[in-house]
RNA sequence: AGGCACGUAGCUCAGUGGGAGAGCACUACCUUGACACGGUAGGGGUCGGCGGUUCAAUCCCGCCCGUGCCUACCA
């Protein structure tokens, strides 16, 4: 074995060898009765790559997937990809104008065919990526939304949604992205909040403008002119009404009046509306533009207003923009105010912070248009989904998210689900263009239902991606079709996913699993953070800041990484900072770092400040484990042809029996370990679990059981000998297993090379059985106190060695004396390993002497553990001597000030529970001790 | 405006009603037969501020300051 743990040629290997083995592939034999685990995939867009989110969601889901698999669950995990139509369109339609060309050059069939090939090399990109992480999907049952059999389903589901009355079809005012030229969800609108005025659109500005009072109007009650104000000016050209507060004494002359509009011919209502209005905003006054703004819709239906669109789908305005048709929206903008100046009726102007709602795709700024489109009725489907939160036949981890989950799901709007897209889903509803009566149909129309004219056409828009996503968990496993996998595999259990799509994706899958299934899609939510870069700013390609999981697995130069923000169009400063940021760009830490990283951001917080550093130290854990492996097989079996001393030890899978102190610590630290492993994945805390691991690793395996190894293998006990190395051997093996979940390839790559035998005979790690504390391991706290006798002597010898600069090779004596019998067994039994940990050679005194060592040793340094004291002579500078206990001796002060602080206090020595005042005065008389014998060693130092 | 988080070592973050923790960074020493992607020993924090509950608060409650996100509105 080399040094240095290598992980690309391991990775690659061992991952094509468990797909082609068919060890991810779930099983559907009928004889097969093992209790299912099962997770759908998020299905990531095909619109590029994986990103670090991706790659966040692939491990923590592999963890599961893979735990439970080990604990003998017929594990299954459906892999898969979104079509995600708007996204998608808009990446192809981005090619193609590098190309010259629009989707209107292509038409829309040939537009849709290289969406799917674009499809095809983004999918498989996708999917190859995911292998590279380690995940181990069922390939076999991979699905992408568009295929025909979740084709089907979509259709079956829209159908019968509309059978039932929940999905309809409706003219509201929706929101318009006029850059993608389609209607959007309320979910798809941002709020950019606190925008600041810019020249450019002139948004974040208050104009206002007066409108005139009709001439005999205004004859008849003395007012010229009314004023109002806007952040929208182009939008006067559908002011149906302006309304004025009921009460306000202002304008109470007013009401029933009209002001003429100065660019079309239109008379204008005045109207009274105590909703809308707010006498204390502005003039008071509110111009009403029913077909551009939510608040002004609901007036007008209040007053029966007339809705006058004035945009045209692409944002220019059209012929009911009188003079200004045909303008783009923000021309139109400056327009119409340019025109108020110049006919005397602008106002002032004043700049004015407010949000702006802008397309989640495209980015442009939504306008509120009126327009027909189809929606699912949300309240009925809304009820069951918060019943299934509430009786926690969902849950949701972590907690936090229920409030939000029902805060969103009690206040719920209808949800927009078609789209002006090209690619997506059809919408199954045909219109005849004889008799206008219009079908919703399971199978392809070619006449009209009612009247049989073969004049019908289908509907051109497509549906929401959402809405496929919503029916995924139960849609892959076959359904409508009542198929063997439906029945087995649904519901499923566990749903990881990003706590930014709660609302767009799982509360959806929650109501339409409940709806079509009868059943809760899956029983656990597992909401992770959202991964950021280390300032905690969302990575975007435009900041330069992404990184890309292959470059953290692989490797990649610091040029690499600028070229590559360069080619995705970084800004000038994004680069910059890449460039400064990781100026020797990455090693190729490998995928189990990668992946043992992100699972040690604990689940609770909503940001994971991806650290290149991190990712390092736990690459450095992979070498270490490496390195453990390395000394316990070369140690034993021997390797690279040369034969160990114990050719014969195997690991069995079963715990051996140990006398031994050092091993049966370790067996009941890897107790501790293991249970905590166990307990973190279940919980969905496996930054707990792996860290657990990690500790158990390099704190206690490598940093001392393995160095107390060594006098043991190497002593002249043989039984003893042979009883550690399968210690070691056991430890070795059940340690990998309980890692396996985390880091795949290491595990599985070390594994392979444990000599085994037994029930650990198998042929892959990933199919072992998980390791259960109580079972493979076993705690035995005397073992914990006695060891950790042996630790605080040798660290406090490695102490003075430190402090006084004392060579490795230069052996030191100490002498020592103990309290109890209890210590001095101990310390009798553990002589040789201690003086193998320390360097030393170890003597018993009387305690008179070491208590004295100024009088019994010359130039001793001297240290104090609770009921056991040591000097070490002929070592000290006394000066640095008296310093260092001086150090010592103030914190053990500190310590001991305050719980005497706490023993003088009648109150707590009245209010606290016996057991807590009783565990203090121990701590006390303790500290006490310590602090006597160590004040008189300074005394004594003269 | 309302809601939800968060504020702990230089940095990134765990954690708990009773003795402040990890990783990285830092200091000193060590190339020792598993590992320098390493070892050993160290230094470093009034747990955002002010009150309250309690025998006891970093933890529970209230207010304030700061940060982030979500929802709604802004003529």
């Amino acid at each position: 074995m080399p040094k240095l743990y290598v992980p690309a040629s391991a990775e690659d290997r061992w991952y094509a060898w468990w797909e082609q083995q068919g060890f991810f592939t779930a099983s559907n034999a009928p004889e097969d009765t093992r209790e299912t685990y099962t997770v759908a995939i998020p299905p990531p867009n095909v619109t590029g790559t994986l990103h670090m989110g991706h790659a966040c969601r692939t491990t923590f889901e592999d963890v599961l997937v893979r735990y439970e698999r080990m604990k003998g669950k017929n594990a299954l995990w459906v892999p898969g990809t979104d079509h995600a139509g708007i996204a998608t369109q808009v990446v192809v339609e981005r090619k193609l104008k590098a190309e010259g060309l629009t989707r209107h050059d292509l038409g829309r069939e040939k537009f849709i065919e290289r969406v799917w090939e674009w499809r095809k090399e983004s999918g498989d990109t996708i999917l190859g990526q995911l292998r590279k992480m380690g995940a181990s999907c069922d390939w076999s049952r991979t699905k992408f939304t568009m295929d025909p059999d979740l084709s089907h389903a979509v259709r079956e589901a829209f159908v019968r949604l509309y059978e039932e009355g929940l999905i309809y079809r409706g003219t509201r005012l929706v929101n318009w992205d006029v850059v993608s030229q389609t209607v959007l969800s309320d979910l798809e609108v941002e709020t950019e909040e606190n925008v600041k005025y810019t020249e450019e659109f002139g948004v974040c500005e208050l104009f206002d403008f007066a409108y005139k009072l009709d001439a005999e109007d205004a004859a008849a009650t003395g007012v010229d002119e009314i004023i109002v104000s806007t952040t929208r000016p182009e939008t006067m050209l559908g002011d149906t009404a302006l309304a004025v507060h009921p009460e306000d004494e202002r304008y109470k002359g007013l009401h029933g009046r009209f002001v003429t509009h100065p660019f079309v011919d239109r008379r204008i209502p005045i109207v009274c509306d105590a909703t809308l209005v707010d006498p204390e905003f502005g003039t008071g006054v509110v111009k009403v533009t029913p077909a551009h703004d939510p608040n002004d819709f609901a007036t007008g239906k209040r007053h029966g207003l007339e809705e006058i669109s004035i945009l045209n789908k692409d944002g220019t305005l059209n012929e009911n923009g009188g003079p200004f048709a045909g303008l783009e929206r923000f021309e139109a903008r400056k327009a119409v105010k340019a025109k108020l100046e110049e006919l005397g009726l602008a106002r002032g102007k004043r700049k004015h912070v407010m949000s702006l709602p802008r397309s989640q795709r495209s980015g442009s700024i939504v306008e509120p248009m009126i327009s027909t489109q189809w929606f699912v009725k949300m309240e009925p489907l809304a009820g069951p989904a918060i019943e299934a939160v509430e009786s926690g036949k969902v849950q949701i981890l972590p907690e936090d998210w229920t409030k939000t989950y029902f805060h969103w799901l009690r206040n719920i709007q209808d949800w927009c689900i078609s789209r002006q897209l090209w690619w997506g889903h059809g919408i199954p509803a045909w219109y005849c263009g004889d008799c206008e009566h219009m079908s919703v149909s399971r199978t392809d129309l070619s006449a009209c239902e009612k009247c049989g004219s073969a004049n019908v056409e289908q509907d051109p828009d497509v549906l929401d991606t959402w809405f496929s996503s919503a029916l995924w968990p139960f849609s892959t496993l076959g359904w409508p079709n009542q198929t063997p996998d439906l029945a087995r595999f649904y519901p499923t259990q566990d749903m990881e996913t990003g706590y930014d799509i709660l609302f767009f994706w799982v509360a959806r899958m929650i109501m339409m699993g409940l709806h079509f299934m009868g059943e809760v899609p899956f029983s656990r939510v597992l909401l992770a953070g959202l991964v950021t870069d280390e300032r905690g700013q969302k990575m975007s390609k435009v900041k330069g800041n992404v990184i890309d999981p292959l470059d953290v697995i692989h490797g990649a130069t610091g040029a690499h990484l600028l070229m590559k923000a360069e080619q995705a169009g970084a800004a000038a400063d994004g680069v910059e900072y890449l460039r400064t940021t990781y100026p020797d760009g990455f090693d190729a830490y490998g995928a189990d770092a990668l992946r043992m990283t992100l699972l040690s951001y604990s689940p609770q917080s909503r940001r994971i400040a991806l650290s290149i550093k991190r990712i390092e130290g736990y690459r450095n854990f992979a070498n270490k484990l490496w390195n453990a492996a390395r000394y316990v097989l070369g140690r034993l079996v021997g390797q690279d042809g040369e034969p160990g001393p114990h050719p014969d030890a195997r690991a069995t899978g079963a715990r051996p029996a140990v006398t031994a102190l050092p091993n049966r610590w370790i067996l009941s630290r890897l107790d501790v370990a293991l249970a905590s492993a166990n307990a973190g994945i279940t919980a969905y805390r496996l930054d707990e679990g792996s860290q657990a691991l990690y500790h158990f690793v390099w704190d206690e395996l490598c940093d001392w059981y393995l160095e107390l190894s060594k006098p043991l293998l190497d002593g002249d006990d043989r039984a003893l000998a042979e009883e550690t190395a399968a210690v070691l051997l056991h430890v070795l093996e059940t340690t990998l297993r309980a890692l396996h979940p985390m880091m795949p390839f290491i595990t599985e790559e070390i594994w392979q090379r444990v000599p085994r035998a037994g029930v650990a005979a198998g042929e892959t790690i990933m199919l072992a059985r998980y390791p259960q504390a109580g079972t493979d391991s076993l705690r035995d706290e005397a073992s914990e106190r006695e060891l950790a006798v042996v630790q605080e002597f040798v660290v406090a010898a490695r102490s003075i060695r430190a402090e006084y600069d004392l060579p490795r090779k230069q052996g030191i004596a100490i002498h020592w004396c103990a309290d109890d019998a209890e210590k001095v067994a101990t310390i009798e039994t553990a002589r040789s390993l201690i003086e193998a940990l320390a360097g030393a050679t170890l003597t018993q005194e009387e305690a008179a002497k070491v208590d004295d060592p100024h009088q019994h040793f010359t130039l001793a340094a001297a240290f104090v553990l609770p009921g056991l004291r040591g000097v070490v002579p002929g070592v000290i500078d006394p000066v640095k001597e008296r310093e260092r206990l001086t150090r010592q001796l103030t914190k053990v002060e500190k310590e001991l000030g305050t719980l005497e602080k706490k023993l003088t206090n009648e109150k707590f020595l009245g209010g606290a529970p016996a057991e807590v005042v009783e565990q203090t005065k121990r701590d006390a008389a303790e500290l006490r001790e310590k602090r006597d014998q160590m004040s008189g060693a300074i005394a004594r130092l003269g």
